[in-house]
DNA sequence: GAAAGTATGTCGGCCAACTGACATTTCCGG
DNA sequence: CCGGAAATGTCAGTTGGCCGACATACTTTC
């Protein structure tokens, strides 16, 4: 299973321990643009998306926001603070309507002590997790913008892309501003290495939508070239 | 308890858990230079180091290596593939003559079955080190190199800096090759950064070790001045 | 204690990417 | 279906920090 599957947690839950799981919870309403929490809360409570999507996000002081982590239904979010105690220190900004189960430390805790597999399962997500995070810094430090870019599409790609044909259709629409926020680098420079790789044939862009070109992008993206 | 004190989990775990802990394991010995283990190695196994440094680094295409974390005494490595499946993807490159402790896979989950306490402690040191992931991320995507190294400076004297009259003593040697592969910079930049943190009266520099003038740093670090 | 290896200090040239500013297009609520 | 808001496209000016190259200092090893 690629990295990419693994974070999934809802899905790769027996059906008992879902059952569990979604009994204990209480579900939550949102629309886009409202916050499920926002750093300096207190976080004494677990999350998992049901439905929608929502975005990780670590507000700075220069006003610019980082993404760490975009979260799609099935995943699980806001566990660091509960487990490591403290406050949060990050947004949980919601993109599109979303339907959220909300669960407290003690119950989170509680159903982990009854349900050992699932206990597994956390611990393989977090590791997944910092994983993904390792392999952002390192990303970071090392490559230039437009590699970042690409790597990007193509870790969102094998989540969530749609094979159409010969291209890879990823059916997430995402502003330029959110891919820098994700990749550290401005607006203006992600409209223009969107241009840049469309004009290469990498990839195409229809209504906000990304088609990647596979072949000629996996091959590209293994190493800026010099 | 400040972030960085909490990831010495040997220190954190009772008197008996640490003792069947001890007793559950094998003891090794490395030199410096030595590999605890390296990228594409297996990984069944987790570590903890009783005695020495050892940084966890991950490699890149292009040689460059990014230090994504340096792992003291009482501290725990290795997990992540343990947890999560798959080969290592990052060496563990001993610093100093180090002792640490190694369990199998199987050992380590028995003993987390068996002391559902330490097994709390394990998910805290997980959910701490993902913050200081998201941490370093935040650092590299909003601050500039001057920055970074302050920061970088301020959190390692949060774990290993001893008061000394005014002033704070870095008690661990680290190279500027080193500092640069933390902050993701170069060697050179690194040296001439920390030449004018010191003329700024910042911080001195006494054979390889580091004196923070803590009050001027830390309101120096809060943010890059503009 | 000499030689080899490793770490530090310093410099000029250069380019990727940020900044700010603006025009245009697309979206969405009423 | 219309008007404001949000997203996209484009450009010239500026600069932080990388690269390469070299000299000096420290520190192991035999």
């Amino acid at each position: 299973m690629p990295l990419d599957q693994q974070t999934d947690i809802l899905a790769r839950m027996s059906g008992e321990d879902r059952e569990a799981l979604l009994s204990l919870g209480t579900m939550q309403r949102f629309s886009k643009g409202e916050f499920v929490f926002r750093a300096g809360a207190p976080g004494k409570h677990v999350y998992f998306l049901r439905k929608g999507r929502v975005k990780i996000c670590q507000p700075s002081h220069t006003g610019k926001e980082v993404i760490l982590w975009f979260c799609f239904a099935g995943e699980m979010f806001g566990l660091a603070e509960v487990a490591q105690g403290g406050g949060r220190v990050v947004h949980a900004h919601v993109c599109e309507a979303s339907e959220v189960l909300k669960l407290s430390q003690s119950q989170f805790s509680g159903f982990l002590r009854d349900h050992p597999d699932s206990l597994h399962l956390v611990m393989q997500v977090l590791s997944c997790r910092m994983r993904t995070l390792s392999e952002v810094i390192v990303n970071l430090v090392n490559d230039d913008v437009e590699t970042r870019i690409m790597k990007l599409i193509l870790r969102l790609s094998a989540r969530h892309g749609v094979h159409v044909g010969q291209d890879i259709h990823l059916d997430i629409t995402l502003t330029h501003q959110e891919i820098a926020d994700m990749v550290g680098t401005t607006r203006q420079t992600v409209t223009g290495m969107l241009s840049k790789l469309k004009r290469r044939g990498f990839l195409s862009l229809e209504n906000r939508r990304i088609y990647i070109e596979s072949p000629e992008m996996h091959a590209a993206a293994s190493g800026p070239d010099h």
